[in-house]
DNA sequence: ACGGTACTACGACGCATTTCGTAGTACGTT
DNA sequence: AACGTACTACGAAATGCGTCGTAGTACCGT
């Protein structure tokens, strides 16, 4: 319950990303992701969930590699891996975000 | 048998676009029908499902407008909706088909 | 040590999706 | 009219996904 595993920039794969892109509760985390200046714990988020549900979703964008989680106390900060993700797919993100 | 309904630029939903390309058939004609210079008939795609399956996964793609479809005979031509996606979603096509 | 907070693991349920085969329709050709 | 081609509609099976509750772990504060 310690280490959190990431895929490497060079793994990301576009189907697991649009996968991860194509649910509207994640979508949402993303969206929060990219309007927040620093980085949010989990139990920050407005979802209509329940916790459960949301730590499946989370981590599936974790997995995906679209979000970075670190333990912080008793809490998991999660950011946006703005930066891998532009450099793997041009465009993506910031066409997703601008979107509705 | 006749009229194919496709949905307005305007009605295009982010949610709904991203969920069809997250299939890696869907992802395949897409980027089949990108390469193409004339609009293809359904037979002459290379995808590895059978007949039925590849009429579902045409019908996903043009509910959710990725392309458009028009009876031509007996066959039916397929045509990005290029346009239409680059007005909605500035850079979102461009970036999924340069991934990979 | 105790309690509280934040999150996870697991199993379960319902629903949607993917897949296919069969039967059928529409159209062109002979 | 008869046939072949291209595609669809329908039903069925298998799989996967989203959702939740319960029980549990890890960490911090008192």
């Amino acid at each position: 319950m310690r280490i959190l595993t990431h895929p490497s920039r060079d793994g990301l794969q576009i189907d697991t990303v649009l996968a991860a892109l194509a649910d509207p509760v994640r979508l949402m985390i993303v969206k929060q992701l990219a309007n927040a200046d620093a980085a949010q714990a989990c139990v920050s988020f407005d979802l209509p969930v329940s916790k459960s549900t949301s730590t499946h979703h989370f981590r599936v964008l974790r997995e995906a590699g679209l979000i970075e989680q670190q333990y912080c106390g008793t809490s998991i900060n999660s950011t946006l891996r703005r930066e891998d993700l532009d450099r793997r797919f041009p465009g993506l993100l910031q066409a997703v975000l601008n979107a509705s």
